[in-house]
DNA sequence: TGATGAGTATATTCAGACGTATACTTAATG
DNA sequence: CATTAAGTATACGTCTGAATATACTCATCA
């Protein structure tokens, strides 16, 4: 049980096939991160952040694309897990949300700000996203003067969710705490920009 | 000065330079929205869509980024009148805004969904975004519990305005004055969201 | 110790798309 | 009418980057 008997071994160059395979995802989500996509991003970007040869990668994904798709499977996932940790979705996936995209903020702004945008990959996103929105819609419904103006507001929070994380992030990441307090109430506001009136 | 004497010209198949370049512009903003911002927009597309050969695209422009940063260009400074059109930047400007993307929804997705995330380009758009971030940040200082909440409030409330917008258009442009009301409400929630306390 | 398989190195093929060259057509205008 | 300039048609050069092929190195482990 002990195949590897020196101390500090300075960094294994051999690593079993979903070592290896994991850290490539690691290294692809910041290389697709920093170039800002897919198209931007090359193969010798990745195999360079992976401390690989393009060759491996072929090993492990079948094509480019694959391996984005794998990238954002993953991401999507996670995000997943982090928004309904505490059951189903609601207030307190916004907890869940800012601490993963504190944790993984290149899978954060991949998923949000270039996969979403992207033809070929944005199914592989919008499954996260139509989740929170269908969340969102009943609650909409019932205080929204008509179908459409619900329909608009559960979109609207939700960009604005994201949005607000991401901002969060751009502004150096205080208080996180409080942070999920003021995404919160920035949602509400838009709770109050679809009741009926306002005498 | 009857150079054209027939009654009902069919089209006419040659423009005068200025006119022509003016057509291409508006091909162009629909070809690129279309596909999806610079990358995924090859010159076949856009010459298909202006009803032209791909050769005289060349004769208008330098290249292909030189045609996408006119494109980029002319939509900033119509949304920068548009906004402006009553004044300073400021509440009124929402209502302008929102005229415009109604009128060229094309124009106002290339610009905030695709060039604001493409490397090369997003300097082009972001004079617009940075003025409306600099209008309101006074406002949100006034206000905010700190500074840095005050640019995370301003930046976010600018987003929202952009993409209270969108939503509006993706969902059918219903009340056009309503709506105006209605943004301006949800930019509101923004204000709340950064305000000290909450007794 | 010898088979296995992770990883390297280098060369090559192939496709898409930007950009250029060239010869031809035809409307507009003085 | 003759010149000019807008537009067509087609072919070509070139570069980037994905994907494949092949031969080699060397840990690991049964």
């Amino acid at each position: 049980m002990s195949s590897n008997p020196e101390g500090t071994e300075a960094r294994p160059r051999r690593l079993r096939r979903q070592e290896r395979r994991e850290q490539i995802l690691d290294a692809a989500t910041r290389a697709f991160a920093k170039a800002g996509g897919f198209t931007p991003t090359n193969l010798d970007d990745v195999a360079a952040e992976s401390g690989v040869t393009r060759m491996i990668l072929y090993r492990h994904f079948d094509s480019k694309t694959d391996l984005y798709r794998a990238v954002l499977d993953r991401a999507a996932l996670r995000l997943h897990a982090a928004a309904t940790s505490g059951g189903e979705l609601g207030d307190h996936s916004v907890a869940g949300m800012l601490r993963w995209a504190s944790d993984d903020p290149d899978a954060f702004r991949l998923l949000f700000h270039h996969a979403a945008r992207e033809a070929d990959f944005r199914d592989d996103v919008d499954g996260v996203r139509e989740a929170m929105v269908a969340a969102l819609l009943p609650h909409m419904e019932k205080v929204a003067v008509s179908e459409q103006w619900a329909a608009w507001a559960a979109n609207l929070a939700t960009t604005t969710v994201i949005e607000a994380i991401m901002a969060w992030l751009d502004a150096g990441r205080p208080d996180e705490d409080e942070a999920v307090d003021r995404v919160l109430r920035a949602v509400d506001g838009i709770y109050q920009a679809v009741v009926p009136a306002t005498p």
